[in-house]
DNA sequence: TAGACCCAATCC
DNA sequence: GATTGGGTCTAC
């Protein structure tokens, strides 16, 4: 008798995607459980239970026999617990086979770095372990009247254990460990998080609130679309909601665009839910991620806060998903495995038995035309306060000759100027977003006019001006800009073009007075940036110019302008997706102004001045974009209107990128029969060459996602046979083409 | 002629 | 992905 374990090796390659067969003499072992087995030519490697153990009577050697292969012990139980229930093994599974990629990927992104199933994890740190002692049971029966007896007396009845280092009779508790008395026990240590608890102050539910909260509980079933701006009290409802769960006996996952926005939301969930609150984002030290992975397993948190990855947390019975501003394209992750929050939350709820919740003011364009298809509910949040003021809103036409001052700046118009003398006279804040880092984004040769571009990409290279760098946005490349050397020989070289430093320069000199901060993903650390927001709402400075890191999320009470200077770059990005990004962004940063009681001012600074995306993201007017946008994806077919998946093809040399993606059109070409899906491609990417690797893509379009999958199928084939050559599949991707 | 280097093949 | 074994290259 014995136990067949299927076991999937911990080794990203599709060529192991598949389960193999390991015997084990023992019970104990179970799915969801990391196991150490021989593998090939390695002796130990770890690999991942897949399914209970399936109990065999006749004996190995009969097995061996009658199925004609020799079968390896399992050397090794890692785990004690099932690092993963039955319904994450499932999702892990569905997800696999939805996003076409290999299974033990997908479950690398569910574990934590240390819990991973790959061999470098266990060079992991497993958290932080305390010593408890705790009695065996064992009868006393030493002398009498000792310090030993009364030790014993004192933690004989302790059944959850004390700590080693509590007892200060350490001789007497060496001798009871040594006599079978007591045992020493590792416990992990699970360090509550360290927050600033605000009050626990309970609410009352307005009357709109009220109605929402009812609605969305008597529709378990459906999805709900909760829209309603900032202020209107999303958060009372995802309270509300979470307190009901939690009353009915079940785990409340809770997620969010990005790690900056946990502290808010964590406060607000920790003064109701106290301890039972976890924390999951990849800030967290890999302990600390150990640690509150292991709270959720054990059943101890019931609620998990956390951005993206977190929608594979661990949680017991879980009754309620919520996924806070569900419009940003965070959830979705644009790497191997390209997995999108929002969608495999969809895939949890049908395996889980779930309630989702969806909260936005503008949600994505395909959540909100399925509310309006009826395939969600659509919950509508009237505002709570009276109608927020009217903006001011100038748009400053940047092709006219009058806009601007070439001999003061190129890039800050004339209105801007005076905007910002108003705002300062009036000792009010400005903020001002222009979305590119760096000093310039062209780095041009006085000599030849050609511009220093990435050695590894092709692409032009930005200038930083502070780091006195040349460096490539796509790739990791850098290089001194002093002892550049253009191709010509030249070595004088000219800035062109307008980045955040440079805008600070230029504001700097003509604004000398003002204190201006500067915020973009140039400044490190999360503790850094946060001192800079920190600095600002406070008062210390009158102008934060950055990037879209500081459209987001924080109230600025006193900031009554908000200026952007190049709001129509992101318009021309090659994506379907660049209306309702660039909408996203502009009506975020609009809705920074005028916060508090002052009246606020918008400017937005364009080529395109006619384009009706930034007028209507100016003043958030969302209905009237959905209408527009919707229009425009039916006439040329994107999502809603069809699913899209993006084939990347990716190699070392240029002829073997380019060969390979015609092998892989034809292969699909052949097998897409009856399918009703359309092949476009290959094309060439918008940057073709990144990091030494060539670039090709191929589209497809499709009204049945089940057929997809199968057409996909092949290319798992395709992948085995030709190793020189790596085949990405992004399904629903955000752009149709890098 | 050893060891460096590269490539293909295999893995219950 | 890790390992190995076998082929070829290379330097003293």
């Amino acid at each position: 008798m014995f136990f067949l374990v299927k076991v999937l090796i911990g080794r990203a390659v599709v060529s192991l995607d598949r389960p193999f067969d390991y015997y084990a003499k023992e019970e104990g072992i179970h799915a969801g459980m990391r196991v150490l087995v021989s593998f090939g030519h390695s002796e130990k490697t770890v690999g991942f239970v897949l399914e209970e153990p399936v109990k065999v009577l006749s004996s190995l050697e009969d097995y061996q026999k009658e199925k004609q292969i020799r079968l390896s012990p399992i050397q090794k139980v890692i785990d004690s617990q099932p690092l993963l229930g039955p319904g994450l093994i499932q999702l892990a599974k569905d997800m696999a086979s939805y996003y076409a990629t290999d299974l033990i990927k997908v479950l690398n992104a569910f574990l934590p770095p240390s819990l991973k199933p790959k061999d470098s994890a266990l060079k992991k740190s497993q958290g932080r372990f305390i010593d408890y002692v705790f009695p065996t049971g064992k009868a006393y029966a030493g002398k009498k009247g000792t310090n030993i007896e009364k030790l014993y007396g004192k933690l004989a009845g302790k059944k959850d254990g004390v700590r080693l280092s509590s007892v200060s009779a350490k001789k007497s508790l060496q001798k009871l460990i040594e006599d079978g008395y007591l045992e020493v026990r590792k416990i992990p240590a699970n360090r509550i998080p360290e927050m600033v608890a605000s009050s626990l102050r309970d609410f009352a539910l307005t009357e709109s609130q009220t109605e929402a909260y009812k609605t969305i509980v008597n529709n378990p079933d459906k999805v709900a679309l909760l829209k309603g701006v900032t202020g209107s009290g999303k958060t009372e409802i995802y309270l509300s909601l979470a307190k009901k769960a939690l009353e009915e006996g079940k785990g409340v996952l809770v997620l969010i665009p990005e790690i900056a926005l946990t502290d808010q939301m964590a406060n607000r969930f920790y003064s109701f839910f106290r301890d039972t609150i976890s924390i999951l984002n990849s800030s967290l030290s890999d302990n600390r991620r150990y640690e509150e992975y292991r709270r959720i397993v054990s059943g101890e948190s019931k609620i998990v806060l956390g951005t993206r990855s977190a929608i594979f947390a661990p949680v017991e019975n879980l009754g309620l998903i919520i996924i806070d501003e569900e419009h940003s394209n965070t959830y979705k992750q644009d790497t191997s495995p390209f997995y999108d929050a929002i969608t495999v939350a969809l895939m949890r709820k049908d395996i889980e038995k779930a309630q989702v919740v969806l909260g936005s003011a503008t949600p994505r364009i395909i959540d909100n035309a399925r509310a309006e298809k009826g395939l969600y509910l659509p919950v509508v949040l009237s505002k709570r306060y009276a109608a927020s003021q009217e903006k001011d809103l100038i748009l400053v036409d940047m092709n006219l000759p009058k806009a601007y001052d070439p001999a003061k700046s190129a890039l800050i118009s004339k209105r801007l100027f005076e905007e910002i003398e108003k705002t300062l006279s009036n000792h009010e804040q400005a903020m001002v977003l222009i979305n590119r880092r760096g000093y310039a984004p062209m780095f041009l040769c006085r000599d030849c006019h050609m511009v220093a571009t990435c050695p590894n990409c092709g692409i032009p290279l930005n200038y930083h001006k502070r780091s006195n760098e040349l460096l490539c946005h796509h790739c990791d490349y850098r290089a001194s800009a002093s002892s550049h050397q253009c191709q010509c020989g030249g070595k004088e070289f000219m800035p062109l073009g307008y980045g955040t430093e440079r805008a600070y320069e230029d504001l700097k000199t003509f604004f000398p007075t003002a204190r201006i901060l500067r915020l973009d993903s140039d400044i490190t650390g999360n503790e850094r940036r946060h001192e800079i927001l920190e600095s600002f709402s406070l008062g210390e400075a009158d102008i934060l110019i950055g990037t879209q890191v500081i459209a987001k999320g924080h109230d600025f009470p006193n900031v009554t302008l908000a200026a952007m200077l190049d709001a129509d770059s992101s318009l021309r990005l090659p994506s379907f997706m660049a209306n309702e990004e660039t909408f996203d962004l502009v009506s975020q940063f609009v809705g920074r102004s005028g916060r508090g009681s002052k009246k606020g001012r918008v400017l937005v600074q364009t080529y395109c001045p006619k384009n009706e995306v930034l007028s209507l993201a100016s003043k958030q007017d969302y209905e009237s974009f959905y209408q527009m946008e919707m229009k425009e994806r039916r006439q040329f077919q994107y999502p809603p209107f069809v699913y899209l998946a993006l084939i990347i093809i990716k190699a070392m040399d240029y002829e073997r990128c380019t060969d390979a993606s015609f092998e892989i059109k034809n292969l699909l070409l052949s097998r897409v029969g009856a399918m009703r899906i359309n092949i476009y491609g290959p094309s060439t990417p918008y940057i073709p060459h990144i990091n030494g690797r060539y670039y090709r893509n191929i589209l497809l379009k499709y009204k049945v996602k089940e057929e997809a999958s199968e057409l996909l199928k092949v290319l798992k084939v395709y992948r085995m046979a030709n190793k020189d050559v790596e085949v990405l599949i992004d399904v629903d991707p955000g752009t149709e083409g890098i």
